[in-house]
RNA sequence: GUGGUUGUAGCUCAGUUGGUUAGAGCAUCGGAUUGUGGUUCCGAGGGUCGUGGGUUCGAAUCCCAUCAUCCACC
C-alpha cells in the first residue's frame, strides 16, 4: 500500500492525496461509509459506487466473526467476494465492540473474553486471534486490536489501558509478520493510538505506534462525550509525532464539521455511523444545515431533499414524501435518508479536496462550519 | 321487549376497603445518538372518568335515572 501527498492547504494541515491498495485507488481525505457485517445498511453496491461514490467501506470483526463466522468468509474467498464488493474494505479490529456491545467481558493481559450479544455465547480474542480473523475477512487495512477506555476514565485507568493497547499492538505487528494473506493480495495494519484526553500519554501512544512503521496510523478514543474542542487539541497534539507521509485515520468521526475540523488538522481519513445510524432516525445532513425530516413543519414542504444535492434521491423526493415515509414508517424513508446523508458525506470531503488542490480549502472550510452547525 | 356486560387520554387498558393534582403502554409532538443490535434513551402535550341527578367532609369508585355498546333470551 503506498500513500502519495498531491497538494497541501497552505492556512491549515489538511492535504490532499491519494492511498493505492489492491482494491483500488483512495482519494483523500476521505469519508468510508459504515458496512459493519458486510453491508452497509440499506444501500445496495450500485449506489454506493454510482451514486454516494463511496471509495472504501468498513467492515467489523467482532460482528463478522459471530456472523456469518469466519469459516462461511472463509469458503466464501473473503467479504470482498462474499458481500459483492471489490473495492477496498477497512475492517474494524472488534475491540470497540467489545467494550461497547458485548457482555461479561473479562479483560486480562492475554486477551479479552467476552459474551456475544447474540446468543450468550462465550469467546475469546486476542491480538492473534483479531489479526487471523482479519486476515480471513480478507481486509485492505486491518486494524489492531486496542482497548478503547471510556471517555471519563482517569489517568490512571488511561495509563494502564494504554500499556495493554500497546503490548497488544506489538502481538499484532507480529502476527501480522508472520502470517500470509489469505486470497493473495497485500494487507496492511494501522496501530490505535490511544491516551484518552492526556496529552503525554497521546504523545507516547504516538511515538510508540510510530516505531512500528506501519502504513498508516489511527487515532481512537476520541468522540467518546468529551467536548469537541479537546478532541481537536488530542489531534494537534499528534501533528507533529505522526509521520507526514502517512495516512491519518480518526476512528468513528464524527459530525460534518467535525469533519472539517479533523481534515484542517492534517487527518486524511473518517468513518462514523453518524450519516446511517441517524439517517434510518430521520435526521438529514444537507447543504444548508441539519434537518429532522420527521418534524412537522416539512409536512407540505414540496422541495426536493437538498436543492444542491446531485444523488437521485435529492433530486427525485421531497421533503413532505420523505417525512410521510417516515412517519408511515415505511422502510424506503430509512433508505432515502441514508443514500442522502452519505452523499452528503462524500461531496464534503470531496469538495474538501478541491478546495485545497486549489489552495481555498480555510476560507471554505470556515463558510461551512458556520452552515453546517445550522438547524433547519 | 327482558336479563346481563362494558363505557376512564387518539387507541388498548390499570385504577386497592370511597381519600391530595386520575396513571401506564402504544400513538402524537420535540430532543439525544460519533471505530452500527434498522436499536435505544430522554422530555412534552393530551382526560368535565358516557351523561344527568343523588349519598358523603370527600365519588372514576356507592345509589338512581338516562344514553351508547356487546351478549343471551323472547
Amino acid at each position: 500500500m503506498t500513500f502519495n501527498i498531491l497538494s497541501a492547504d497552505p492556512q491549515s494541515a489538511a492535504r490532499r492525496g491519494v492511498l493505492t491498495t489492491s482494491h483500488g485507488d483512495i482519494q483523500t481525505p476521505i469519508f468510508m461509509p459504515v458496512g459493519t457485517i458486510g453491508s452497509v445498511k440499506g444501500i445496495f453496491h450500485r449506489d454506493l459506487e454510482q451514486e454516494v461514490g463511496a471509495e472504501i467501506i468498513l467492515g467489523n470483526t467482532y460482528h463478522l466473526y459471530l456472523r456469518p463466522g469466519i469459516e462461511i468468509l472463509k469458503q466464501a474467498g473473503g467479504l470482498h467476494k462474499f458481500a459483492a464488493w471489490d473495492k477496498p474494505i477497512l475492517t474494524d479490529s472488534g475491540g470497540f465492540q467489545v467494550f461497547s456491545l458485548a457482555e461479561n467481558r473479562k479483560l486480562t493481559p492475554e486477551g479479552c473474553t467476552f459474551r456475544s450479544h447474540i446468543d450468550g455465547s462465550k469467546h475469546v480474542f486476542t491480538p492473534e486471534n483479531v489479526v487471523d480473523i482479519q486476515r480471513a475477512i480478507g481486509a485492505d487495512i486491518i486494524m489492531a486490536f486496542d482497548e478503547c477506555p471510556p471517555g471519563t476514565a482517569d489517568f490512571a485507568y488511561a495509563a494502564q489501558s494504554l500499556r495493554l493497547t500497546q503490548q497488544w499492538l506489538e502481538r499484532c505487528m507480529e502476527r501480522m509478520r508472520t502470517t500470509d494473506p489469505l486470497y493473495g493480495y497485500e494487507q496492511t495494519l494501522f496501530p490505535i493510538v490511544q491516551g484518552c484526553t492526556y496529552k503525554d500519554l497521546r504523545l507516547q501512544a504516538a511515538e510508540h505506534a510510530v516505531k512500528m512503521e506501519a502504513a498508516g496510523y489511527a487515532i481512537g478514543g476520541l468522540a467518546v462525550g468529551e467536548p469537541a474542542e479537546v478532541m481537536y487539541e488530542m489531534i494537534e497534539v499528534l501533528h507533529p509525532v505522526l509521520p507526514k507521509q502517512k495516512p491519518r485515520y480518526l476512528m468513528g468521526v464524527g459530525t460534518p464539521v467535525n469533519i472539517l475540523e479533523a481534515i484542517a488538522r492534517g487527518v486524511d481519513m473518517f468513518d462514523c455511523v453518524m450519516p446511517t445510524r441517524n439517517g434510518r432516525t430521520g435526521m438529514l445532513f444537507t447543504s444548508e444545515g441539519v434537518i429532522n425530516i420527521k418534524n412537522q413543519k416539512w409536512t407540505k414542504d414540496f422541495s426536493p431533499i437538498d436543492p444542491a444535492g446531485n444523488t437521485f434521491v435529492d433530486t427525485t423526493y421531497s421533503k413532505a414524501y420523505l417525512r410521510h415515509l417516515f412517519v408511515a414508517g415505511e422502510m424506503l424513508g430509512p433508505v432515502i435518508a441514508s443514500l442522502h446523508n452519505l452523499s452528503f458525506y462524500l461531496w464534503l470531503v470531496n469538495t474538501a479536496r478541491e478546495k485545497i488542490a486549489e489552495g481555498t480549502f480555510t476560507p471554505w472550510k470556515n463558510g461551512m462550519v458556520q452552515k453546517l452547525s445550522t438547524r433547519l
